[in-house]
DNA sequence: GCGCCGAGGTTTTACGTATAACTTCCGTGG
DNA sequence: CCACGGAAGTTATACGTAAAACCTCGGCGC
């Protein structure tokens, strides 16, 4: 009643550990390091372990971090949570993190894939390095005066600022998706487009432009989200003029939303339009039919990130990397309507 | 090339700042912490900020942690990163850890709805408090032996261990399902539940049988993916026997699988069958029709439960709390078909 | 018999910050 | 003219850990 001693009490720490081991506190800073070797006998190395194990003593992280200089923490910056790529993303960097006895902490970008703000305000914990994944043009900025090793994943390898980048190859990707249609005999396309600026999306539609180039191409763009994409394709097919035989879409995302204004408009995937997304989520096989996409690989693209991110720790000066792609044809492409 | 100096050199600190103002480190420490109301003069104070500024000064979290004894870091503990809804809870929990200076760390245990192992050898950084969001039953063992405040979501309030517990109210919603349903003139259910154990879900499948008695209900269970969900639906929905008029899923995930079951085994939504999610995800209105669900105020969850750990870190003692949610008619609920 | 070495510790220091306790200086009321 | 108090700082200390530097003692080669 007196002094309400919050929650247990204040927690044990090395020195209380020491003193009921009968040693110093050094010795247990030592043996519960394991650098012992040959520093410490073997009963005493027990009698440590077992004071501590009794009084139930947790290291204290900051005072550890604070000595050491180092957190063996890394932060993932993401634009959005609700995208289920970045969920993967996350997994194998988490993975990849956790052999090199590491742990990661996920920072979503308040703006979507706008800048992030100000992610050391936010995220309050010691970090050692930052892996940002797709963000938007100018998102490094909020990196500047740091010192942190940045990982950049899905931006321009020429750009500046980052200590390494690793790359999905969305090019080969967007390629693969127009030979595929051309294949098939279209000709009159929509390009459903990523609103956000980035990098990956600014490649796609260069690739698009260059590989389709002769034949009819529209453009639109939408926030990824499945409503706003709905409208957005909406729009664009009921547009005067001849209309687009199939619609290419930057994520898995918006061509569910083409999806959703296809059957609206009275018109059958594939047989009258077709649709192709990019990304290979599990969307992509709960719409009917299921779309023809690209599959990234999105754990492989964390793991790999965050094994680039601990390379540069090292000293290293990794190489740019690029990850392969692959097309899935599925259901929703066929061959193009008959004029 | 003799000393690398690996990234720009070492961080400034305080001292430096205090060096180049030409101040001792206790006045920028005063400065920069906002304590100086009536102890430095404004001239001295400017330039304590200006040279912070110039030197590009930011304080070493991990000296603070450990100077103050807390970090105002939370952790957020989700079973599931692929789940839209954990988005939701993480963007309230954040916003409102934002309004009180404090920062939020996702941290998804990697069993799935299992218990989550050692969150603080994976989550380096130092917290103030945990929030676990619609856990396992026994996920809580993980954090036994630890003093840190534990806010639970979506769990038995009547469990031991936490400090406050803020939940949904999962048996009113489930109940609004199943009048509904029976307003409509179903007699035959299957519900196809989450195969993992968690409160949550056990009180919707206690509820549901305490509402359903009398009629003829089948459970199915199956894990949280579209996948699973289709396998398991296929496999409730083709046995022998009268078939269910309706299936009521514990998600809207699984509601989606069922969706595309149906139409494999050539059932019409709602026609042939009802299906009703839970949740009211974005998935919920990609399938066509767009599924009657149970609207959970998930942002709204995310951050009563933050404001339920801050109200504990104050002293206080914050009463369970339970949120209101509303059924969401759409078209994947239609009239029992006729006998 | 002496020096040396290694095993098994201990003492000490540093990490960067926040703040309690102390100092100095000046203006002022009695 | 002196004590006093407030303004404007400074000095000193503590947070808990890791590790460098130091100490002690017994055994052993020469």
């Amino acid at each position: 009643m007196q002094t309400p001693e919050p929650l247990g009490g204040t927690r044990p720490t090395s020195r209380d550990v020491a003193r009921t081991a009968g040693v110093s506190q050094a010795t247990v800073s030592l043996v519960l390091g394991d650098k012992w070797r040959g520093r410490v006998s073997e009963r005493t190395a027990g009698a440590v372990r077992a004071a501590a194990r009794e009084l139930g003593y947790r290291p204290n992280l900051a005072a550890r971090n604070l000595r050491l200089g180092r957190t063996r923490t890394a932060m993932l910056v993401v634009p959005a949570l609700t995208n289920e790529f970045f969920a993967h993303v996350y997994t194998g960097a988490a993975a990849a993190a956790a052999r090199h006895g590491f742990g990661v902490v996920l920072y979503p970008s308040p703006d979507g894939l706008g800048p992030a703000r100000d992610p050391f305000a936010s995220a309050q914990a010691a970090l050692d390095g930052v892996i940002a994944s797709s963000m938007a043009t100018g998102a490094l900025e909020a990196f500047r005066g740091t010192d942190l090793p940045l990982v950049m994943l899905d931006s321009d390898p020429a750009g500046p600022g980052a200590a390494a980048h690793v790359n999905l190859d969305v090019a080969d990707g967007m390629r693969r998706v127009t030979d595929h249609l051309l294949g098939l005999g279209h000709r009159r396309f929509l390009h459903l487009a990523s609103a956000a600026p980035s990098w990956t999306f600014d490649v796609r539609a260069a690739t698009l432009a260059h590989a389709l180039r002769g034949t009819e191409v529209r453009t639109e763009r939408s926030p990824l989200n499945v409503a706003d994409a709905w409208e957005a394709a909406g729009r664009a097919l009921d547009a005067p003029g001849p209309r687009p035989t199939a619609v290419i879409c930057d994520d898995d995302i918006l061509a569910v939303g083409v999806c959703k204004a296809a059957r609206r408009l009275g018109l059958r995937v594939p047989d009258d339009l077709s649709v192709t997304g990019f990304d290979d989520m599990a969307l992509a096989t709960v719409v009917e039919p299921e779309l023809t996409t690209v599959r990234l690989p999105a754990e492989e693209f964390g793991r790999r990130g965050m094994e680039a991110l601990l390379a540069v720790l090292a000293g290293e000066r990794p190489r740019p990397d690029t990850l392969p792609v692959s097309l899935v044809p599925r259901g929703s492409s066929g061959p193009a309507p008959a004029a």
